[in-house]
DNA sequence: CCGGATCCGTTTCGATACTG
DNA sequence: CAGTATCGAAACGGATCCGG
């Protein structure tokens, strides 16, 4: 299905195809996970996740979410050279999607993520919701340290 | 990033990359959305969908999803000729990434999607999973209808 | 008719090399 | 650091064919 435009099939407006459409593709949703949980922000920390993700694919990625208003692109203050991305509004909202799935691939998939933070997301799920908001609100742009731990 | 098997790429074990391994591909979660949500378990009833499935892509999927165990395939009792799909544990526990993902794109992609379906899932989300599951258990395969109507 | 399988042109992906 | 350019490999998807 790829993440193609021109497709003849995106006709219907059903939410889920919305959503499909945004990150439908497998490389934008983990794009968001790095911004919402692991504190990478630049398109060098993108590179360097485990995933192994190509330039090209990452800045093609990168142009799409921030077309979809998930993902701002701005340049650093103190460094020109620097970009940062962030997430706006929209894209923060996509947290719950991310929680649900992560804790149905923790449940089915046998992975690497540390069971207390499955726990408090299953258990706590809309604590654990606001509190990425909040953090993020505070402008801590850092990776999840606190309660929710590294969720790889 | 497609379903390919092969790709480098996939030995991350974060639960997320597990997810995406599992319907990453956009039709994947299609047909699950069409079993869960609108009553269709044969291989016509995925086809007529309004999103232009292609048979070759179809059987693969289904392949796919069932080597993945999150829906079963079974010959009808009644008629030799037909098959019938249906969700098993594992595809039903993906109900609340579904609402989710239904939700947020609701939210912020203008669909066509009944607005009081959405503030069901909003505002009564355990219930309204809850009520998938029970619907499923009762054996009522049809489409949904009572509280939570045709989610297109 | 139902549930696919096969063929095949087109599109997209993705690894690497290269550039500002 | 933050991306383009290139190019072979893979996936898509429409049409058609086939066994039951």
């Amino acid at each position: 299905m790829a993440v193609g435009k021109k497709s003849a099939r995106r006709r219907s407006r059903c939410p889920l195809n919305a959503t499909l459409e945004a990150f439908g593709d497998g490389w934008s949703l983990l794009i968001v996970r790095d911004l919402m949980f692991k504190g990478r922000t630049m398109f060098k920390d993108f590179l360097d996740g485990e995933e192994r993700i190509a330039t090209n694919i990452l800045a093609d990625r990168l142009k799409k979410l921030e077309a979809l208003g998930i993902i701002a692109r701005e340049r650093d203050a103190s460094d020109a050279r620097r970009v940062r991305y962030r997430l706006t509004e929209k894209g923060l909202d996509l947290a719950p999607v991310l929680v649900e799935m992560i804790v149905w691939g923790a449940r089915y998939e046998d992975t690497d993520a540390p069971p207390r933070t499955i726990r408090c997301m299953t258990e706590d799920r809309d604590r654990f919701i606001a509190e990425i908001r909040k953090r993020w609100a505070a402008g801590e742009r850092g990776a999840v340290r606190s309660s929710p731990k590294s969720t790889s």
